[in-house]
DNA sequence: CGTAGGATTGACCCGACTCAAGTTAAGTGG
DNA sequence: CCACTTAACTTGAGTCGGGTCAATCCTACG
């Protein structure tokens, strides 16, 4: 577990630069806003690829944001099976049961180089007082990130193994591409097919004979490393899936 | 589907004789919130069992608390595969996602007859404004929805199905406990062998006989219709979960 | 007494798992 | 520049957990 990490104090993204905003998808922050949670954020963590950012059972006194790159969430029992229960990409709120409960539940890796915004948890109840529309928005982000589990457990529960697979790769995809992660270039997911497995609650044996399928029917295609997606539509329709992107989204 | 709602505008249960505030479990309102929710309260939704309160794809004006009751959330597939997310049990709050989203994007349905405190959903803001510290309460809430729904996942994707089982039941008996839904009498979990099935991902046919396993150990046994579960220290041991047991919630 | 919604059971089958070998590709040190 | 290592992807064989189909049995209820 190699987790080369850096606590910069001085800031390559300043919230007047924040990525994020240069998007479409995000709702643009008032000037008052901006102010409130450039004083809010306490620094930027930059972490390579193949980084533990939260370790179950811990307690952080941060919560984050994802300013670019890609992670996964997941749980393990205790005999070491492990079930990955979403992914984490830019936008994305970080740690915000761990500011509620006590310990956190659930661990956060990175599957690319990954930055965060990083944001103190005994002062979120200050945002809360000060700024009610950003509190709506933090409740916005965690009611979606439970839409995507609601979604995520149908698919476990009720797909087959093909059309699990099918929903999985759309569903990474569309949120990356709607984040701005592919803008013209191949859309890659930078995932091992270990990582679908234990999304997916299948061996990865049975895995690879999925993705097989998906790659003879040419609807994606193995690449350096990555699983590259070339017809979103027909996997979404052939897991049965309606992308229903939501158009504007708040961010903090 | 009979489905005999009415809603009340004369009080059963005003604010000031809210049934949950009895319970230990959840924190004490200060003076000054009782009042505001009180005035936030719209009315009171009773339905028998069996009745759907929330309809996938449908948009609803309104927002609830669960007062009694037992319940359960789920999706369906298009050719009709259904998957139950989680339950709802009194101090749950129903269709947060509703509130935020456009469309709701689950169906919530019945096992008992409900009480459900009726809240408008467009004046969740207001609250928001007038009270941080319910809003804090209300993500908390969302929050620890995610966290059931993260376990749910570990559950469904990674557990054998006897295992699955017994968490389940474990999962559901410890929560309905702590909100003091037996109280003395025996746990009895008001479900059927469908309504287990559609949770764990499994048949019909293979659930009654992982039931029959459960029945043989002397961990539940089968009454008038429900499920009493005799054992529930070995139940959640037998599955490998750990029940901790948030001390104190917050409720609106 | 008839009906319907659950719960049960047995027979049989298939999707997914495990085990066990490879094969590739990308480092890494000599 | 090459041998060695390691992580990830493949593939085949055999097994088994869990699925499907099809009855049957209860029991509450009209």
């Amino acid at each position: 577990m190699k987790e080369e990490v850096k606590l910069r104090s001085e800031r390559k993204y300043p919230c007047e630069k924040c990525p994020l905003a240069r998007q479409d998808v995000f709702r643009k922050l008032k000037p008052k806003e901006l102010d409130f949670i450039s004083r809010f954020k306490r620094g930027e963590l930059s972490v390579d690829k193949g980084a533990t950012v939260l370790a179950e059972g811990t307690r952080n006194p941060h919560l984050y944001t994802v300013l670019m790159g890609w992670g996964f969430r997941y749980k393990l029992l205790p005999d070491g099976r492990r079930q990955i229960v979403n992914y984490v990409l830019p936008g994305d709120l970080v740690g915000l049961q761990g500011t509620l409960m006590d310990e956190i539940q659930h661990s956060v890796e990175t599957l690319s180089p990954m930055t965060l915004c990083v944001f103190e948890r005994g002062e979120l109840l200050s945002l809360y007082r000060e700024h009610p529309e950003l509190a709506y928005d933090v409740t916005w982000i965690a009611s979606r990130e439970e839409c995507m589990l609601d979604e995520n457990l149908l698919s476990v529960g009720r797909r087959s193994a093909l059309e699990r697979l099918a929903y999985l790769i759309a569903f990474l995809a569309s949120r990356a591409r709607i984040v701005g992660m592919f803008n013209g270039a191949a859309a890659t997911l930078p995932i091992t097919q270990q990582h679908f497995a234990d999304t997916l609650g299948l061996s990865l044996v049975h895995t690879n004979k999925t993705v097989r399928k998906l790659i003879d029917r040419k609807l994606v295609r193995w690449r350096d490393g990555g699983c590259e997606v070339l017809d979103i539509d027909r996997l979404a329709e052939l897991s049965g899936w309606d992308p229903s992107d939501d158009s504007l989204r708040p961010f903090i």
